[in-house]
RNA sequence: GGUCCCAUCGUCUAGCGGUUAGGACGCCGCCCUCUCACGGCGGAAGCAGGGGUUCAAUUCCCCUUGGGACUACCA
């Protein structure tokens, strides 16, 4: 029997880090096992489920690099076997109707409270024998006594008793199926053999299993994951920051980066802290995972991302950070091809942690008019430098060859030495003319990246910044 | 409240009866250095508490405490 898991998300919101971290298992679990992973769209709350909703998952698990194997499976084309399955339960004797109203429910459920009684449906319907013509919903029987359980394969043994259960609504009273059946339905049409889920659903858990049986049908394995926390202890949330793949997505991090920092939240493997995809793939074992629940910790995320950063294919990395600064509408206002870009990417990625930094960093090359940084400016652009700084221009006028951060570099030192001067002396004021500020690549770098012309405009308008302080022009 | 789950540095974690309790992020110091970084070296920092079991408990068991999840005609 091939493996088969799959995710299975409500499409009522953008793909959240938890839910992407239960893809992530899911698929990474089925790939370590040669086996498939499918995807299952829990749409049968037609009220809260929207196709945009369905859109945004779809892309949150492309972003991710999580791909799935055959279509996806709606859920809600499945009504009529759910009902037919809801029938068969009923006929079976394993279900009866309930034609109790919401607010007799609730009204139970007040004073089960008052009584300090656990909340739950008291079975009243149960033995009804008449069928009057009223609304009913399909509820099934739970065994009143023993106990249900099974070996997760995370957790271990699990157990709980029967009384704890009560008999859950199977099939609403407008005829649609409620999740536990639909999942038992569905999980097992898809030959589902695994299924890996939050910590959340092990309740559910000992309900399907009653349905499986019940249904006759074959159970697949279960595993359920701790969930993710925020820094704050409490179940990761909105209040927590970003919790959607699109918002990291949009702060610049990288796919490679946040499928790391997610696949360590709950498993490792020994001292390994970066992993390529097939090194997870093959590391991968879901009965490794961790049954304590741990926290996404941002700090973690960004020094990743700065590892993949620096220690990914430059040429995939220049492609992704094109396609970044395209998706946030960031302008490159020079003419440019792939290679300049990459040179800003090469240069850049050592001393930024995401693309968003990147681009922010990066602007004295994209954008033409120089924000000069005043501080800077005053300590760096000072009369002193203005010799070796115009010579340092004349230099650079007078290459032919490109400037490349090699050609530059012997005119650059030979600068330094007619001046008993030391790198910074002259790296420092050479910096903040090009770049406006006294952060920045190498100079050198700074200089082939920028271009002949610009390093010449912007060399000349920092001399002439110069002599005005020299004359006085400028308060010093 | 009830049921279930969880508990090693601040955080992610290794450990699976005998270890100077290891790694990573973050933090601090030093080195490297044209700035910022990167990188290198070093440091501070942890077994929640109490009982057992055992020659020996971070490790096994129980209790306490503390967290979390679930408790819908949502999924």
């Amino acid at each position: 029997m091939t493996p088969r898991l799959r995710f299975a998300p409500s499409p009522t919101g953008d793909l959240h880090v938890g839910g992407a971290r239960t893809a992530l298992f899911n698929w990474l679990y089925a790939r370590h096992l040669g086996g498939q992973f499918l995807l299952r769209i829990e749409d049968t709350d037609r009220e809260r489920s929207t196709e945009h909703a369905v859109r945004a998952i779809f892309d949150g698990l492309t972003w991710l690099g999580l791909d799935w194997d055959e279509e996806p499976l709606f859920q809600h084309a499945r009504e009529a076997a759910h009902r037919a399955a809801a029938a068969q339960l009923l006929q079976s004797g394993h279900a009866y109707r309930c034609y109790c109203t919401t607010s007799e429910l609730e009204q139970m459920r007040e004073e089960q409270r008052a009584h300090g009684a656990k909340p739950r449906y008291n079975g009243r319907c149960r033995h009804r024998s008449d069928a009057p013509d009223l609304p009913f919903v399909v509820r099934f029987k739970t065994p009143s006594d023993g106990s249900i359980a099974f070996d997760d394969l995370i957790k271990g043994r699990m157990v709980v008793a029967n009384d704890e259960l009560d008999d859950l609504v199977l099939q609403r009273s407008d005829g649609t199926p409620t999740y536990n059946l639909a999942v038992v339905c569905d999980d097992a049409a898809m030959r589902i053999t695994h299924v890996i889920r939050g910590d959340d659903h092990v309740n559910n858990t000992f309900r399907q299993l009653h349905l499986y049986r019940a249904l006759g049908l074959t159970e697949p394995a279960f595993g359920h994951m701790p969930l993710i926390l925020g820094d704050d202890g409490a179940k990761l949330s909105k209040r927590h920051g970003a919790t959607s793949v699109f918002e990291y997505a949009r702060l610049g991090y990288l796919p490679a980066a946040m499928r790391n920092h997610l696949a360590r939240l709950g498993w490792s493997h020994g001292d390994q802290e970066h992993f390529t995809t097939d090194e997870l793939i093959a590391a991968f074992d879901i009965h490794e995972v961790g049954s304590s629940p741990s926290v996404f910790a941002l700090q973690k995320l960004d020094s990743l991302n700065g590892w993949y950063l620096r220690n990914s294919d430059l040429d995939e990395l220049t492609d992704l950070f094109a396609k970044y600064l395209d998706r946030e509408g960031i302008a490159v206002e020079v003419d440019h091809d792939r290679s300049w870009l990459r040179q800003i990417v090469a240069a850049q990625r050592e001393r930024t942690t995401t693309f968003k930094e990147m681009a922010e960093k990066s602007g004295y090359f994209f954008r033409t008019p120089l924000e000069l940084d005043e501080e800077a400016a005053h300590k760096h652009l000072r009369p002193v430098v203005l010799e070796p700084l115009r010579e340092l221009r004349d230099a650079l006028a007078a290459l032919d060859a490109p400037l490349t951060a090699e050609a530059v570099k012997t005119p650059f030192e030979a600068i330094l030495a007619r001046h008993e001067l030391k790198m910074g002396k002259l790296a420092q004021p050479a910096r903040v003319a090009l770049t406006g500020s006294a952060i920045s690549p190498g100079i050198f770098d700074v200089i082939e990246i920028t271009g002949k012309q610009r390093c010449l405009d912007r060399l000349d308008a920092a001399l002439a910044y110069v002599e005005r302080r020299a004359t006085g022009e400028l308060a010093s």
